[in-house]
DNA sequence: GAGTGGTCTAGACCACATA
DNA sequence: ATGTGGTCTAGACCACTCC
């Protein structure tokens, strides 16, 4: 089948936005007009704005309308994909990455318990620096159990590794937590960042989930102060 | 009148997930029976385990079932309430506050284009130094345009503020966007958070929307490296 | 008062997981 | 094959905003 009703919605609107046929800061049509245009009840409407709400585009007021966002959501990497793929659109420039480490081998305490594996199953280690127009953008440590993705490969690292994740492997990520802090610049940091002993690092600690809510990857990236990378995520309260 | 009965539901189950009758990795009743017990259809059920989904307690897996998260969403600051209230419950003490700067003057060209204002629309400035068990916490630095808050007084920052924006203006949060980066320490930094030149601070600039949308608070918060502050947050995938 | 979005229902059908 | 959650409907009533 395709895709829900809901998701085509939102995708039609997004394109009204993009368009400006909706502009920013002016009143969509009402839910019971859009429903009866898109050939749909009211309910799937709301269902479509609501998730544009909580991804920023539009919000509604009870009583009022729903109306566009003035000040869009633009970088935003709020997306849970894992990496910075989002970010990387902006940039200008493609992300290549040259892999550092690809290991094999038993889990820390810390990793057994972040990815909820006993300590006799076997996680791959990744090390590896995404380099971004030239300049190095992060350097990314992360920890994956063979139990879930096994028979992996340094060469998949070069690319899309959630690319790889989704078609090859038909595993979909459902969310993310992440852990940031402000760190001083390590070996590791002042070797392939090319960051000065003083300069403060951007640190991102992520467990991402699949969505069956198994957890599959652990990581740590550390991104150089050099180009000032700034971490940007919505937080809209859910109703 | 009361809550709505889908929030009355969440509070239900995370009470029942507090008192470990629905246990971590376990399996709650099916959607079918939760709408019988409880007197709803089972729609609001679902609506309120996909909003406890979204805030990390449960999961839920189509043709298997919902099921409590094993690692709980502790430490989460996710919340939309703008100031770190949330975190302050388990620094086991009390956040007081001295405040440096209380001002009121026309906004700058990123405060104008944040807030959505006039360039000669008003706005309170306020710096204030956070403490929590006597040691340096955060220092805020905040804009408030008088056109959505007049009539304030520098005696209301010293407790919390986001309780009397709720209580006696009636104004509710609907959200914010965050942008987090490392930053060296300034002059500032060095004097209230007792910052050395070389420790990196970890800055949260956020702009905070009321539940109609309208910007109403963009904030510039900086917190020392000395007891390592992490900011925590969960990104679950909108479905 | 007229119009808007928010909540809620009772039921239907479908996609998926598990056995 | 059974049971689960995901989607969708048509309609109802309510809370709210704005004129």
């Amino acid at each position: 089948m395709s895709e829900p009703k809901y998701v085509q919605i939102i995708e039609v609107i997004k394109q009204r936005i993009k368009e400006d046929i909706y502009l920013p800061g002016e009143m969509l049509p009402n839910q019971n007009d859009l429903a009866t245009e898109l050939g749909v009840s009211r309910m799937t409407v709301k269902k479509s704005l609501d998730i544009l709400g909580k991804d920023g585009y539009v919000y509604s007021k009870r009583g009022a309308g729903t109306v566009v966002r003035k000040r869009m959501a633009h970088k935003l990497n709020s997306l849970p994909i894992g990496g910075y793929d989002g970010l990387s659109k902006e940039l200008g420039g493609p992300v290549t990455s040259q892999v550092i480490k690809f290991a094999i081998h038993f889990p820390s305490l810390e990793v057994q318990q972040a990815l909820e594996l006993d300590k006799n199953d076997p996680v791959y280690e990744i090390r590896r620096l995404r380099i971004v127009n030239g300049q190095p953008y992060g350097l990314e440590h992360t920890f994956l159990p063979l139990k879930i993705i096994p028979d992996l490969n340094s060469d998949i690292f070069l690319g899309s590794f959630y690319q790889f994740l989704h078609h090859d492997r038909k595993l979909e990520i459902g969310g993310a937590q992440r852990s940031l802090s402000a760190e001083k610049a390590d070996g590791y940091d002042q070797k392939y960042l090319k960051s000065y002993p003083t300069d403060p690092i951007l640190q991102v600690k992520q467990i991402v989930y699949l969505k069956d809510g198994r957890p599959f990857e652990i990581s740590i990236n550390r991104h150089p102060y050099a180009q000032h990378h700034t971490y940007t995520y919505l937080d809209v309260k859910h109703n």
